[in-house]
DNA sequence: ATTATATAGTTTGATATTGAACTAATGGAG
DNA sequence: CTCCATTAGTTCAATATCAAACTATATAAT
């Protein structure tokens, strides 16, 4: 959503809270990297099945489909098929849970990692000449107050 | 997308651009923010949709399907969707465009503007408390780094 | 032990989004 | 004026997502 808060507004009524715009501008931002980054990926790869992978690929630990959902804020029934096209293509495989007979672990294969890999190696080019564009020193003062901001969303789901 | 970046790293390889954990971010909040808003819409209304009416609200020029496609970064067979939606619940009203026959003109309706409002007015008690839980200077500082950052991607779609 | 409640994962029906094919209207080249 | 490439909008088939119903297992209460 490519929306364009500072233009003319045609309303004058209250001002709308400072988290509306950032919200606004997140939105904005999310929309076009997002769809930036879908069409380098390969035909039958949603960037929702990158980010499972990249995720699993940061992790130690074993996690299950519920861990997943619950961290990409979907459905258990859209993990349920986000993980069968991952399965589809070799990248993951689910085991039986040993410690919970409902349940199973995700685990990501070579094929997987691989492939993860790659998939940000083929962004490069792309990111680089936005790196140049960017101020770097204002990325860098910005993060951390995304960070605190997603924590205190992640940590107050239902306020 | 709740993945949280600032875990044990499994790699120590290259760096990974500051863009990308900027995006991260981006992306996680947006995901919480928006699965929030939803839980607040009425049956039927998407957040995408709602966001074409709030962008209507505040334009005072006519816009066409075409423009808002853009605007919003979906494609033009999505909006002729999200418009249709918009137009049985009559909030918005297609008009032919006098100056093109190929094109229309999307007007927002008093019955959408009056939705636009009450929408907004139905997330002051949640951001209220979000409100309380936030550091507003913060925000001040890090929106105008956003709003370069959208900028900068919107006007480099292609890079 | 039995029963009830809760949880993990799957399945199903509905909607949102996409890319591509399609129709109609525009606008420029000759 | 005629032809042709372009553009606006729609339609269609495929996929992603969700909410809700469902199955199976686990956990708690008695």
């Amino acid at each position: 959503m490519t929306d364009e808060t500072d233009q003319k507004e045609k309303t004058g009524g209250g001002q709308p809270p400072l988290v509306f715009a950032v919200f606004n501008e997140i939105g904005i931002i999310n929309q076009l990297s997002t769809a930036r980054f879908q069409k380098q990926l390969p035909d039958g790869i949603h960037v929702s099945h990158f980010s499972i992978l990249n995720h699993l690929s940061k992790r130690d630990f074993d996690e299950t489909p519920v861990m997943l959902a619950d961290a990409f804020q979907v459905t258990k029934g859209t993990m349920t098929h986000s993980l069968q096209v991952l399965e589809k293509r070799g990248f993951v495989v689910l085991k039986p849970n040993p410690k919970d007979g409902r349940s199973k672990i995700v685990k990501i294969t070579d094929d997987g990692r691989a492939f993860q890999q790659q998939a940000i190696a083929s962004l490069a080019p792309g990111v680089q000449k936005l790196t140049l564009l960017l101020d770097q020193k204002e990325l860098a003062e910005i993060l951390p107050a995304l960070i605190k901001l997603r924590k205190i969303l992640d940590e107050n789901r239902d306020l």
